[in-house]
DNA sequence: TTTTGAGTTGTTCGA
DNA sequence: GTCGAACAACTCAAA
């Protein structure tokens, strides 16, 4: 039997790795990573964390992880060739374009006389399979979560014993190894969780001051860890004190499944409403106060620092996420492709299934959607989250020489503008009722 | 087929 | 200052 080649995706991991199990089962294994121009064209931070993470997979593959650039379509079915492979193994993808992809590439690989081999998914239930009593995909996330829990899902597969053939020539990466990227990283990082943050999370997690998340987002998107490894660790997760807490980070991986789901049936959603019939509200889309969003000066403090956070560290609090969709969506009126597309873009751990239907979530458009009038007060939600504003302070110097809470506020107090702080662009209390004047309009004309 | 209960994350107003 | 109601109906999922 020849070699097969293992391509890896969205799966840069040894452990837990079915496709990887089925590639070494089959022989000696070539393992590839292709820098697909389109998926590669944006986001200068992005690319760095992925090709941090393929130089620790390099290392963890004995050196033989070749790197290849180009439209997959043709690289993959030319390496293969090339090294004389009848399989190419890969984790499933399920995303509008990687299904799209990978339809070519099998195409290509069948016309040389080879096979694409795709085994499992980035998820612990493969998107597509949960399916209510009529047989239909679940539209709202707690009948999901239920069957979805139901549904179950494997033992992680343990590493195999791999036969790495190196010495294929390829490119080189062009960035040093990251500090704490990669695999193992992940699995550190997770590990820490579990001891040092899990307890207290189902309340901490909304509190970006403190910053007690998993920060395993990028982790999972990369593939450097699986779910289905934390879905196992929870379950045998000793401590029944921390229930709650057990409980909440298990629903949260439930809400990315879902939403892969519910991309998979659907993949126009990506960047379309989901449910259409938000689709003739009156939206601006000002350029302008788009940039002023986008640059973190709408002069609304805690908005301008969740979104000086992902310029600055391609990362915001999922607090902030919510908050400042929803001072783009309800409070500029914009509409929310705008915005999913910045997050995409800047976001290390951007997943086009949990960006664009957690936004349709804060615009009403998507699945099991926020009600209309629930609109976030960006004041009221600063001085709940980050009661004493440090979070604020963190991100905005401007505003450093004012106390406590009153960093949300700098319009209340005296000198609160001292340090060169914008003021703000808008009036949440007129725009909060433009946007519900819009809705009720929408409504009166159907 | 019909019915029934329920649905991530909020805000404001008035008693 | 605290608390409950109103903000709308609609659709989904399951019995």
């Amino acid at each position: 039997m020849g070699p097969s080649v293992m391509w890896f995706r969205r799966d840069l991991r040894l452990a837990d790795n079915p496709a990887l199990c089925a590639a070494a089962a089959a022989g000696e294994v070539i393992p590839v990573f292709v820098r697909d121009p389109r998926l590669f064209s944006s986001g200068g931070a992005r690319n760095a964390r992925v090709i941090a993470s393929l130089a620790s997979l390099r290392d963890d593959t004995d050196g033989a992880l070749t790197i290849r650039s180009g439209d997959p379509a043709k690289v993959i079915p030319d390496f293969a060739a090339e090294v004389g492979a009848r399989q190419v193994h890969v984790t499933g993808e399920t995303t509008p374009y990687g299904r799209r992809r990978d339809g070519r590439v099998a195409r290509g690989l069948a016309s040389i006389g080879a096979q694409l081999m795709a085994t499992g998914s980035p998820y612990a239930v493969t998107p597509g399979r949960v399916r209510n009593g009529s047989g239909s995909p679940y539209q709202v996330f707690t009948p999901f979560h239920k069957a979805w829990k139901s549904h179950g899902w494997p033992h992680p597969p343990s590493r195999p014993d791999i036969v790495w053939r190196t010495g294929i020539a390829g490119e080189e990466l062009t960035a040093a190894h990251g500090a704490g990227v990669g695999e193992l990283a992940a699995q550190q990082r997770w590990a820490e969780f579990v001891a040092d943050d899990l307890e207290g999370y189902d309340t901490m997690r909304d509190r970006p001051d403190l910053d007690r998340t998993s920060r395993l987002s990028t982790s999972l998107k990369l593939g450097e860890l699986h779910p289905r490894t934390v879905l196992f660790d929870l379950d045998r997760h000793p401590r029944r004190r921390e229930a709650p807490a057990l409980a909440r980070f298990e629903a949260e991986i439930a809400w990315r499944e879902f939403y892969a789901d519910v991309l998979w049936h659907r993949p126009s959603s990506s960047w379309a409403d989901w449910k259409g019939d938000a689709a003739d509200l009156a939206y601006d889309n000002d350029p302008e106060l788009i940039e002023a969003w986008c640059e973190g000066r709408t002069g609304y403090p805690f908005v301008d620092a969740g979104m000086r956070q992902l310029m600055s560290e391609g990362w915001m609090h999922n607090r902030l996420r919510m908050v400042t969709a929803s001072f783009l969506v309800k409070d500029l009126h914009v509409w929310w492709p705008h915005g999913a597309r910045h997050f995409m873009a800047r976001l290390l751990d951007g997943d086009v299934a949990s960006n664009s239907h957690g936004w349709q979530w804060v615009a009403g458009t998507g699945t099991d959607a926020a009600p209309y009038f629930r609109i976030f007060n960006p004041v009221t939600q600063g001085l709940r989250f980050d009661p004493d504003g440090d979070y604020v302070r963190r991100w905005i110097p401007e505003l450093r020489h004012l106390p406590g809470a009153a960093v949300h506020e700098p319009w209340r107090h005296p000198g609160g503008y001292d340090g060169g702080y914008p003021e703000r662009i808008v009036d949440h209390a007129v725009e909060r009722q433009v946007a519900l004047d819009r809705f009720a309009a929408v409504r009166s004309s159907r």
